[in-house]
DNA sequence: TATGATAATATGACCAGTCGTACAATAGCA
DNA sequence: TGCTATTGTACGACTGGTCATATTATCATA
């Protein structure tokens, strides 16, 4: 039964995954409006009428290529039980300034590239990434409350402002890398949040002085 | 004789103005690739045709458009002579935030905006994106090392390094802002910029601690 | 000041191609 | 058989862009 069933899942979604991956790298690397259904199905090498065999629309297409990104997003941000919360942070953030690199630095982050592009006529799309942009700060989130609980950082500011500002500025971030194609906005980026933004509370916070840093 | 030059000024850049005004306001509300030349030339009332005898192509009109804008955005980066650099950065940043706010918090910022929408393919126009965000940047560095220079500002970080992550983290919370259309994301900014970050050396980093470690 | 040559602008009709989408016919499996 | 997935074909609207032609502005010369 379970063979069956796993026959039968490979057979069948296997044009629909197609289509799913490769409107996933052209909707990443082209944008909403920059990407035409022809282009998807292109690259997909299916018939055009595959694509609405499978996906209703154009809209509904993006909003499923948008989970499936978010969905990676996420799983990305599990990490090493034994890491505090700041750590654990910070090794989210280099892995996914490793995996902008993989993709050249190129492409930017295609949550944020569709907030910047959608307008206010995609109500659904919109809908959708305001939610993605919600559910990843509560997650940035619910770490850093967890290191004031532990006393690794001092209780200043909320955890949510803190969060969400530190999730914006990776975004800008992102987008600053798209232009210049190289990881130097990533790394200003760490630098000041968890070299400044981040320090604990009884550590000076005048970098200069000698303080060692593991890696 | 400066009458007739005044006349014939106004007189030849109607078209051409109602054009570039209309695309502006679309490129902004609807990004690149989500405006048709058709958008534009039915919002300035002008015959299709026109539009190609003022701007050889949607990606030179593009370019012009950004160009305003990039002008805008430098000029309202002057401020009051007599104010501390710091005090006129943050005079800047009010003042943008408030422009935005007058936009409805709906177009977040058309560089910005541009940067996420445009591929590889459009060379020129990303070119343009890219020397718009460093000459952004460079104005802000300059404020910083006087800032420096006066002692208002510990010399922890590069003015330029500080500069680029202040303008990404903008950035980043302009494209929040899209989203969430109001003006929280840009609170965060201010508050985690000018309380945290830019704060004098002499200052203690914890406003809650009362200065105890002072010396 | 008037004239005429030249250039810039205006404009409606039109192009070839692409857009997202629909649908009837078919193929393959239950 | 009946069902669902597949696909060739075509739709009407729209895309960025062109063209011939008409109007107007510019400016040196008479």
């Amino acid at each position: 039964m379970a063979k069956r069933a796993l026959t039968s899942a490979t057979k069948k979604s296997d044009t629909r995954e197609k289509i799913l991956q490769a409107a996933f790298k052209a909707f990443h690397e082209k944008g909403y409006n920059g990407t035409s259904i022809q282009d998807i199905i292109e690259a997909a090498k299916v018939p055009k009428a595959s694509s609405y065999n499978h996906f209703k629309s154009k809209q509904q297409l993006a909003i499923e290529v948008l989970d499936l990104y978010v969905k990676i997003v996420q799983e990305s941000m599990q990490g090493p039980e034994e890491a505090s919360p700041i750590e654990l942070l910070r090794i989210y953030f280099e892995q996914s300034i490793h995996q902008h690199k993989e993709w050249g630095f190129e492409t930017g982050c295609m949550i944020g590239n569709f907030a910047a592009e959608i307008s206010n006529s995609e109500k659904v799309l919109r809908a959708f990434v305001v939610r993605a942009f919600d559910s990843w700060a509560k997650a940035i989130e619910d770490v850093l409350a967890k290191a004031q609980d532990k006393g690794e950082l001092p209780a200043t500011q909320s955890p949510k402002e803190l969060a969400s500002y530190i999730l914006n500025s990776y975004h800008g971030a992102v987008l600053r890398g798209k232009l210049t194609r190289d990881r130097i906005p990533y790394d200003q980026f760490l630098t000041n949040t968890f070299d400044y933004l981040l320090k604990p509370a009884e550590v000076s916070h005048n970098p200069r002085a000698k303080l060692k840093k593991k890696r």
